[in-house]
DNA sequence: CACCCACATGCACACGTGTGCATTGGTCGG
DNA sequence: CCGACCAATGCACACGTGTGCATGTGGGTG
């Protein structure tokens, strides 16, 4: 039992005015002398007062607060994007309601159906799964980030990143140190952009004259958890080295750290034996021995974007789609390949 | 501009019925019969209506909805607690408002403010600054997560982990391998449990007859960040090992990771010539080399268990804190101290 | 036939805020 | 001195939902 808290219509009564005066005197109308709205927020503070958003979002039409949907939160890159989404959000009077669907598409539909319930001004989705059908209400804002699904409506708009191009420059960049069998290595649980960076990595090859069908491999696993990401890079790296792959493009960072770890167990050394090349660049890339050559994917700036873009179509105003250009970002873990010395098995 | 959704006077008027009729149909009150009921169902369900929760929320006096306020997003130990609070949250039919403030003394009490605005119905706080004199409203339900300050009020309860016997543990771990010189390497931004840790250490650096007052290091650095810890690792470990330290008590394990790339510039073998001992087990332990020797701190369950306590006291029932046992995992960043080839500077 | 009761439904208010319109009091100009 | 205009404030409604109470209707019983 919260007791209640107080009202304009208490304020009023101890003002000994209408409630109106006191709602113009608050938000400052110069409708109400000068004298009288001081009065009024002096008494106002004293008893300390604090307005009703949810009567001020059922009187005007909007709550002033987004919804953000995420596959899940503990992977540091969404971490990041949903602190930028936050980080914009606050300054500009606005709060967000976060819900994380595991990739279940029920859950999902869940999730979407309690935004909808709260009124939520705008929605910023970025997770991978399908965008369902039925949207929020038409003239929501919706900004997707990293699911620019061929714009299939002109309602939804997107902040990305250019995966195809990450990962094409990522395959050049082992290209030019002289690899020639160069594998990838993804994970379904991101169908979409998993496809894009795969075929990233298949140009490359195949400007260069090279053979790539043979070096692909994907996880099966639906999963959308940095667990998994880990284990899939731990379980599918053996094949790909024993087919006498010399570099390693990864779906991810976390992927990578699962090649890592592969590595240790087969006795490989990177970058020595072989090289490998992330993507995202989140802070663990730097933590790990040897610090990984990684495609940089600013989250917190493409959160940031996002809620910007969101907010300008609060504002009517237009708004163009965002695709970040990656950055290649080279450390420690790619070298030049090894010279014939080819006694490993 | 939505175009206003449909409201249950839109369905009382298709149904040719008042809206009270409606309402109470919709929630499957006894009052109605059957068929109109029923009809009232088809209808709505015909016309896409969502509940308008803003206004059930101001009608009855509750959101369903609780605020949770966190230092930083980015740290993984956070986001695995927001991700425990998120996932019991939404079965129970709550959404959570996130926020974060980043130590900052003003930002925090803008949330608070944002969140007794919004009224929230409880508020869940993991964030290590003081917790504010005038709280939300008094009676209701706050939870904070590890940061149990002396039980000031009756209305705040607490989950949190022992710091204390966690570092006290850890330290422990390390006189039985036969460490003597063993340093402390904490933070200030998180005074509390920081606080609490170090205690833990002296503890058993005392109880075994050692001294500890010259091992001690805190970064005075203040701003909650994880790559902050890092860097205060990477920094404070030097004078340490000066000092002729065989092995390190960390802070947390961002703090280890300093600890470890300090080494590696110093030409230090982990755990050959320095052990370490982390706390929190981040998921980034597993993955770094060596495995960090760890206390387990399970943030998703502690979210979990937040969330169900103000659940609990949303329901007036008694809820007593809860102070989780810390588990020592240990890996491969500890070992028997060097014998006395002490060819080290 | 009258009365009572159960059942089904509508009326009206409450929740807290914002705002269009009416009302009042005062001042100024003709 | 009277009308007109302006400044300041109150009235009343709206937003969407839930619920206490009144209303109405039908059937059964005395």
């Amino acid at each position: 039992m919260p007791g209640r808290s107080i009202s304009i219509h208490d304020i009023a009564e101890a003002a000994g005015v209408s409630h109106s005066t006191v709602s113009r005197a608050l938000r400052n109308s110069p409708l109400i002398s000068q004298d009288v709205r001081d009065n009024i927020r002096a008494i106002a503070t004293r008893m300390g007062y604090v307005p009703n958003l949810v009567a001020q979002s059922l009187q005007g039409s909007r709550t002033r607060s987004i919804g953000v949907l995420v596959t899940t939160i503990s992977d540091p890159f969404f971490a990041d994007v949903i602190g930028g989404i936050e980080q914009a959000a606050r300054p500009a009077g606005y709060s967000v309601l976060l819900a994380a669907t595991h990739n279940d598409q029920e859950e999902e539909a869940r999730c979407l159906d309690s935004f909808r319930a709260r009124r939520v001004d705008g929605l910023i989705i970025s997770s991978s799964s399908s965008i369902p059908a039925p949207l929020a209400a038409p003239g929501m804002p919706l900004v997707l980030i990293n699911n620019h699904s061929e714009r299939r409506s002109d309602a939804l708009h997107s902040v990305s990143i250019d995966d195809r191009a990450g990962a094409l420059q990522a395959t050049q960049h082992l290209l030019a140190l002289g690899h020639r069998k160069i594998g990838y290595i993804g994970v379904a649980s991101r169908v979409a952009s998993n496809d894009r960076r795969r075929r990233g990595y298949e140009e490359a090859m195949a400007a260069a004259g090279l053979d790539s069908a043979a070096h692909v491999r994907v996880s099966a696993s639906m999963t959308a958890d940095p667990e998994a990401d880990v284990i899939a890079g731990r379980r599918l790296l053996p094949e790909l080295a024993a087919r006498g792959c010399t570099g390693i493009v990864c779906y991810n960072d976390m992927v990578a750290v699962g090649v890592f770890m592969a590595c240790r167990e087969l006795e490989l050394r990177v970058p020595e034996d072989l090289s490998v090349v992330g993507f995202d660049d989140v802070a663990i890339s730097r933590y790990i021995t040897p610090q990984l050559t990684t495609v940089r994917q600013p989250g917190a700036e493409l959160g940031r974007i996002a809620m910007q873009m969101t907010l300008a179509l609060l504002d009517n105003k237009p708004v163009s789609d965002f695709l970040a250009q990656p950055l290649l970002l080279v450390r420690d873990s790619t070298s030049p390949v090894p010279s014939p010395n080819r006694d490993k098995r």
